[in-house]
DNA sequence: CCGCATCCGGGGCGATACTG
DNA sequence: CAGTATCGCCCCGGATGCGG
């Protein structure tokens, strides 16, 4: 990328992740950890193959991103992101709460999705209300990628996979999982509708975010 | 600018912001609070006027920016973030800490650089370590544009401008400046190099991060 | 002088095709 | 599977014009 040419961190920083892909390439790698050039393609709908080598590139050359090639046997190269690189997850967190009032009409005609993408809301928006109960776990279905939801001792984490079995599970749209992990809606608004909560419901409600919590515009 | 077309918080995000100069631009609005575009150009060093203008215009369309036109007798039309684009200052801020290590080998031979661009780092890196004395005032110069410091209850914050007489001045290069700010260096590691302080040295001791300081890289 | 609008040249970007 | 190659196109950058 041209450099802007300021003494500025700000703008030495938009010099290394200011071009267009880049920091959803990181977003990815941050997401999956280390993973293969095809998954970045899956998870980076309308990228083209020649921009996502060439930003890997230019992030590796960067420090921000590491390729490593497995041993000669099989396998492919993976690619992950450095000590360095993991610094930028907090500037995408942010940059997640901003636009968050951009989500709530819900996706356009063409927007893509991918569940993976509901780990860090879930982690953003849902509150252990209950710390003092036993861990639960809640599986939310938005698309075929399933993504585990733990809550317990005050914390709650999310992750792909369904390697964990649920106590509950929330199958739906996108934008009706996410009006109801940031508040917009709540449970009963949406049941019937595009959303169908299925084991222990008392497990969702659980984390939920009430009308009087804080959290949403922190 | 175009679109991602993806229903991901981060993405939504970037469609707005994404743009080149997009975010040095909000930058630029946060550190002045309303100014006009002259002053927008100035604190933009590098950029075209039609971008400039570009910017603005989807900024304001975004609901990022206001263009308020003041009475009509005279005067220019001023610009400010709205609520929602002061909203964008915590990713700005962690854009900058992660920029930081950039910053580290000095500007480039052609960098460009303005005394504003140290108020947030300033705050960022400087502490109140005697929140029981009373009240100083530090004036950083780098450029033509000094810098106000106050220091006291245990808070750091920093403005433009000359308009309170401090009880030290720190007049030097602006990476000396910055060595010293996020403790790099130590005030005695560059006094006769880059660096001339004047006045009670002791306030500038004051807020200097220490080698145990762990604020550095949060 | 301030606040843009207009006019190009060049390069980043996007889509497709192709290869080891 | 993991990229490279090729080719338009449009965004960006720099210069200039111009009305209030």
């Amino acid at each position: 990328m041209r450099s802007y040419h300021q003494y500025c961190s700000i703008a030495k920083a938009l010099d290394v992740i200011g071009d267009r892909w880049t920091l959803l390439v990181i977003r990815e790698l941050a997401l999956r950890g280390a993973c293969r050039y095809s998954d970045l393609q899956d998870g980076l709908p309308g990228i083209s193959t020649n921009l996502l080598a060439d930003r890997l590139r230019e992030l590796e050359t960067a420090g921000v991103v590491v390729k490593r090639e497995p041993k000669p046997p099989v396998a492919t190269p993976v690619f992950e992101l450095t000590e360095h690189g993991q610094g930028l997850i907090p500037v995408l967190k942010q940059l997640m709460s901003w636009g968050r009032r951009y989500m709530v009409t819900g996706p356009e005609p063409d927007d893509q999705f991918r569940g993976r993408w509901l780990i860090w809301p879930a982690e953003r928006y849902l509150t252990d209300h209950l710390p003092e109960q036993p861990a639960e776990v809640i599986q939310l279905r938005a698309d075929d990628e399933p993504i585990t939801v733990e809550v317990g001792s005050g914390r709650v984490s999310a992750h792909a996979g369904d390697d964990i079995p649920p106590d509950a599970t929330l199958t739906g749209d996108p934008q009706a999982i996410l009006a109801l992990l940031t508040g917009y809606r709540t449970l009963d608004d949406i049941r019937d509708a595009n959303l169908r909560p299925t084991g222990n419901e008392s497990a969702i409600e659980r984390v939920l975010p009430g009308r009087t919590d804080p959290a949403i515009d922190r």
